[in-house]
DNA sequence: CCGTTAAATGAAACCCATTATCAATAGAAC
DNA sequence: GTTCTATTGATAATGGGTTTCATTTAACGG
C-alpha cells in the first residue's frame, strides 16, 4: 500500500508528533479498501479480519484521526451510528438513503447549493457547513 | 387550556384507545407554549416546574405520542440529543444552525425543494421525508 | 357513583454507540 | 540500545433514550 492517503495520513501524523503504527496502517487499508459508507463496527470486522488484535477502540481512535486529517467525513443519518466515507480527493455532495435497502446515492446539485448560500445571505447566515440528505426508496426496491 | 392542538391530541388518543391524562395534558401544554426547538430533557424541566410530579420517561413517553399525532416534529441535528418544534398548522421547513449561540432560524425555498425532487428523480429516487440542515454562523455572532 | 379493566405512570434498570481510563506495549529520535 | 512518550487493548464509564414492573388511574358499563 503506497497510496497518496497513506501519505496524508503520514503527514498530519508526523507533522502532530504522532506515530505511525501497524494498526493505524490497517485501519486506512480496511477503510480504503471498501467503498461503502461504513460504521466503525463495520469497519472493525473488516479490519480484525486482516488484523485481529486490532481493539474496538483503536477503530474509532483511528477514525477520528482519519477525519481530522481530512481522509475521512463523518456522516450521521439519525439511524444511531455514525457513518464514514472517503473524503480525499471527492468534493461536496449530499445524499439518498434509501430506507429499504440501505443504498445510498451521491448527489451534487449546484443549484441547490445556490439556493442555499443565497437564503442565508438573505438572513445574514454564514455557512460553514451543510448537509442535505433525502430519505425515501430507491429504484430497485420501488 | 382548549386548544386545537388538544383536540388534534384527544382525537388521536381516543381513536387508538389510549387515555388523557393529567401528565399529557402537562407536557402538551408545556411543549405548546415553548416556542424554542426543545429537547427531551429541556421539556422535562419547563413540566415539572408547573407538575413536579410528571417523570422524565413520560415526558420521552408524550413527546413521542405527540409526533405519532402529528403536533411535534423531531429533529436530529447530530449534537447527540433529538429536538422537538410544532408541527400542527406549521408548512414544511429546514434550518439554519447557529453554532456560535444555538439560534435557529427556519426557512424555506421552494427552488430548493423543486431541484431535490428533480435529481431524486433523475435517479430513479422517490423521496418520502428530507432535512437539510446549514450549519454556521447567524448575523448577531459575526 | 362503583367496580372492572386495561392503559399510564414513576423509579430504576437497562441498552447501545461512543469515549475515557490505565497499565502495558512499541514507535521514534538520539 | 536507551529513553521518552504516544499508542494500544481491555474494560469501565458515559449519556441519551427505552424498557420493565409494580402501582396508580382513566374510561366505560352498569
Amino acid at each position: 500500500m503506497a497510496s497518496k492517503e497513506l501519505e496524508v495520513l503520514e503527514d498530519y501524523i508526523t507533522q502532530n508528533n504522532l506515530k505511525i503504527t501497524r494498526q493505524r496502517r490497517a485501519v486506512l487499508k480496511a477503510f480504503l479498501d471498501c467503498e461503502e459508507h461504513v460504521s466503525a463496527e463495520d469497519l472493525y470486522r473488516l479490519v480484525t479480519a486482516a488484523e485481529p488484535k486490532v481493539g474496538l477502540a483503536t477503530v474509532y481512535r483511528t477514525l477520528a484521526l482519519l477525519t481530522q486529517s481530512g481522509l475521512a467525513s463523518e456522516l450521521d443519518f439519525g439511524d444511531g451510528q455514525k457513518r464514514y466515507e472517503h473524503k480525499y480527493m471527492h468534493g461536496h455532495h449530499d445524499h439518498m438513503i434509501c430506507t429499504e435497502c440501505g443504498k445510498i446515492i451521491e448527489f451534487n446539485h449546484p443549484l441547490i447549493e445556490k439556493f442555499q448560500e443565497e437564503v442565508a445571505a438573505r438572513n445574514g447566515f454564514t455557512i460553514t457547513s451543510h448537509k442535505l440528505d433525502m430519505f425515501g426508496i430507491c429504484s430497485e426496491c420501488r
